[in-house]
DNA sequence: TCATCACATAGATGAACGTCAATGTACTTA
DNA sequence: TAAGTACATTGACGTTCATCTATGTGATGA
């Protein structure tokens, strides 16, 4: 995962509503209703946070009869997982250092 | 690490330029002055974002001579990890679903 | 001491963000 | 079919963001 991609994704998680969106989801498919009721949000608000959430691909979507299910895509959260890895983690042969020389 | 924290650190790591930074900053201490040569940013511009991540706790900085030297805070990176690692593991036993019945 | 270098700060600007009220749309049910 | 429910879209709004130019500050070196 490149610095750019990692950015836009990054930019969805960096707002505490859809943090907390996505915590909920981390248990299991959830429908908007249910959402809505634990923030003090519009219904709007909330359309807008879980369509960011879906367009980026950290959450999926499914129409069931009037409602909307929404579920986590844990291996894009594991995506970013591994970038931070990469960053955080020692780098004896760094491409930076490899560059300098 | 709860959501609200965590959702500013995102907020930091959420620009294409300062994840750059980051990942600079991942193959050991650096000065401004270097990684104002990597992009094509003016002084005052990379000047705000290093002070974004230094206030964040993100990067470290200390003064050296006329120098500013950056280094990356790893253990804040893994706490992020961390964070993402509880969201898109499994929840068998998830507080939401105990809180539901 | 004075010029230069490295970096910070201030102020301005256009773009993006988060929120809302109002309205539209699709589905369900009486 | 008509009313109600669940969700999306639109348009407006104040705020925050990333960037710039201009200027200030502190250290270095001739």
């Amino acid at each position: 995962m490149d610095a750019k991609i990692a950015a836009l994704l990054f930019k969805v998680l960096s707002d505490e509503t859809r943090l907390k969106i996505i915590e909920m989801l981390s248990c299991g498919e959830e429908c908007a209703c249910k959402l809505q009721e634990a923030f003090s949000i519009t219904q709007p608000t909330l359309s807008y946070h879980m369509k960011m959430l879906v367009n980026s691909g950290l959450v999926s979507a499914r129409k069931d009869g009037a409602w909307m299910r929404y579920t986590l895509n844990s291996e894009l959260c594991r995506g970013l997982q591994n970038y931070l890895e990469q960053v955080s983690s020692d780098h004896e042969n760094c491409v930076c250092k490899a560059v300098d020389q």
